[in-house]
DNA sequence: GTAATATATGAACACTTGCTCAACTATTCA
DNA sequence: TGAATAGTTGAGCAAGTGTTCATATATTAC
């Protein structure tokens, strides 16, 4: 199974997104709905500001959605990969 | 979900083993079976140290495993959980 | 309008990462 | 024994990452 560089990089940088302990705290608050910045905030114990950077990333890289009601955005996954991703890593974390 | 501290670094560091290039490639090409370090070195053109070096961080995470043979040392994948995560992840680049 | 709230953003900085280069170990062959 | 081959390892360094802090934007309440 020869690999082009490209989708090699595609895959590292889906990767990435998962390869942060603060970006996998997000994803699994958001396995069970959306939630605000300043909630996630709470819960990670993080600031706003760091958390809001996360999203970014997270964001661009289509793993969240943002909506925007008044002046909160409440984040949820974008895709539902994600949890599978994210559901068989913790398999594998949880069997050793 | 609340998911534990020490989980989610642990879940991290999986994910951190796939999140560069150089390393997904080299998985690609232990999918096929095993190979020696000169020989991923040449299909990666990659030097063979910079191969060395991140067969080793692949040793330490479990994904691979070594066989020494004479002076050569063949590497395979350690693990089947590490395909399915490699192969979800190709699924997710490619359905995009 | 001003003040308060919720989030986003850019710069700065510490820390991490992946490479190169040189030196090293281990094994084979003569 | 010595030379050649296969791989490992540590130091050093450029590039990348995640946070903090200050500032900016957008929305709501007054």
């Amino acid at each position: 199974m020869t690999l082009t560089e490209l989708k090699a990089i595609q895959l590292a940088e889906l990767f990435s997104a998962l390869s942060d302990a603060s970006r996998v705290r997000i994803i699994s608050l958001l396995l069970d709905g959306e939630l605000g910045v300043n909630a996630l905030a709470e819960k990670l114990t993080m600031t706003e500001s760091a958390v809001s950077h996360q999203l970014r990333g997270l964001r661009q890289m289509r793993f969240v959605r943002a909506r925007k009601a008044g002046r909160q955005v409440f984040y949820r996954l974008d895709d539902d990969h994600i949890e599978k991703l994210y559901r068989m890593g913790l398999e594998h974390v949880e069997h050793k």
